[in-house]
DNA sequence: CGTCCACGTCTAC
DNA sequence: TAGACCTGGACGG
């Protein structure tokens, strides 16, 4: 999910399917989360959300019973608790029936049902590669500038203020990862941006950003295109009002090809891509600039898969279904320790640089030789790990094995799921 | 089967 | 500036 709109729009899901709903109980996490726990067990709770950049806010507000109300109302002021959530790679909330959590669900918030009169429901933060973090009694982070989507003002006087810094002496395109200054941009909008902009990716930023300095108003209107400062918010705009949920391959909905068509960029055929300075892959059009890496690597296209093409196979999503029954076994449990790995070695990707690809051709064995040396053992030892790993999902059970209160328990037994977009 | 890649941070040489 | 942190889909042999 999760570049700036993506958080928006989770932010705007929890707000309108929370807005009919009360909570109740604990804050229930999956046993191989290693974020911290939530002390939190109301009888009534509501829940509400606020995003800022790469950053979401859930406010958890406890609500008095009714025959306290009156008495103690004003005594006694109604708890409340902030969580603060960053997303990761595959974070993302869902809204679905409590019978049985999601695989990846490691945070869990349930209803509250009157006498059995209502089906429970759990608000889950479902988060596959678990990169996404929370802390409780949190704020947002000091080291996250304003955010480009609700603080447009603010975010573009933080960097214009600031342009000579030295942080803004690298390729624009790193530059717009940097969260202190671009809170909200993430790697399919820095592409877009640049495209848009039509500003080569790896010029350095302040010669894109310094000349906006002096630029008048008068001089904005006049110009018909937005600067890159503006696209960062105009963009993310754009991905929010085309409805769907933004950037979401694995879990897509039956708009999801809005999405890949707004893209203009990132992914696209006949653009050309090239890993930055932090192995990133930039995905731009035409002249790269001058700060480019001096190693070009090129990433090659894999993932023309079901994206845009098999729209019309919405049958596949059976098969996906069922095989989620499956590995709904085949996790890992709580001890999971997961003792930090002792790195046998650098483990550095096979890349392809467009040389490389070139002479593919003609010295591929020779290439791939000297590949194979330098990164035998590593690459070895990332075999192995992996292996490991399989071996432990093998006899484990799934991240949702979670200790259950009873009422979950009772309804453990129904197999029973519904997936937010996704009935068949 | 192994390898590469993915919407993002972080911290340790 | 490599790696670690993770899971899993796609692809190649």
């Amino acid at each position: 999910m999760p570049e700036g709109p993506e958080l928006y729009m989770s932010g705007q899901f929890i707000n309108q399917t929370c807005r009919n709903n009360l909570f109740s109980g604990q804050i229930v996490k999956s046993l191989v989360s290693r974020q911290p726990d939530i002390d939190w067990n109301e009888e009534t709770y509501t829940i509400s959300a606020v995003t800022r950049g790469k950053e979401l806010k859930l406010t958890l507000q406890s609500i008095p019973n009714d025959q306290k109300e009156n008495k103690k109302c004003a005594k006694k002021q109604n708890k409340t608790l902030d969580i603060v959530f960053q997303f990761g790679m595959s974070g993302k909330f869902d809204f679905y029936e409590a019978n049985e959590l999601q695989k990846h669900a490691h945070l869990n918030f349930f209803t509250k049902t009157e006498n059995n009169k209502s089906v429970q429901m759990v608000l889950s933060f479902v988060d596959y590669r678990r990169f996404g973090k929370w802390q409780p009694n949190g704020n947002w982070s000091v080291e996250r500038g304003p955010c480009v989507l609700t603080d447009y003002i603010p975010f573009r006087e933080n960097i214009l203020k600031n342009v000579e810094l030295s942080v803004f002496r690298k390729p624009i395109c790193e530059v717009l990862l940097n969260q202190k200054y671009f809170n909200g941009i993430g790697n399919y909008l820095r592409a877009e941006i640049c495209y848009r902009a039509g500003i080569p990716p790896f010029q350095d930023a302040r010669s894109v950003l310094e000349p906006l300095l002096t630029e008048t108003n008068e001089v904005k209107i006049k110009s018909e295109k937005p600067d890159i400062l503006q696209l960062c918010h105009l963009l993310p705009n754009e991905v929010i009002n085309l409805g769907g949920t933004g950037y979401d391959p694995e879990n897509r909905d039956p708009d999801y090809s809005k999405f890949t068509e707004w893209l203009q960029c990132y992914y696209k055929p006949g653009m050309k891509n090239m890993a930055d300075h932090n192995k990133r892959t930039m995905w731009y059009d035409g002249n790269p600039g001058p700060l480019k890496p001096s190693v070009e690597k090129v990433r090659k296209i894999k993932r023309k898969k079901k994206a845009s093409e098999e729209v019309e196979k919405t049958v596949l999503k059976k098969p996906k279904v069922e095989k989620i029954e499956d590995d709904s076994k085949a996790e890992i449990t709580g001890k999971s320790k997961r003792t930090r790995k002792t790195a046998s070695g650098p483990i550095t990707r096979k890349n392809v640089t467009e040389e490389e690809n070139l002479k593919k051709s003609k010295k591929k064995s020779s290439a791939k030789a000297k590949n194979a040396d330098l990164e035998k053992s590593s690459l070895k030892a990332a075999g192995k790990r992996r292996a490991t790993r399989r071996k432990q999902s093998k006899t484990s059970v799934s991240d949702t094995n979670i200790s259950c209160t009873p009422k979950q328990k009772m309804a453990g037994n129904t197999v029973r799921r519904t997936r937010r977009g996704k009935r068949s």
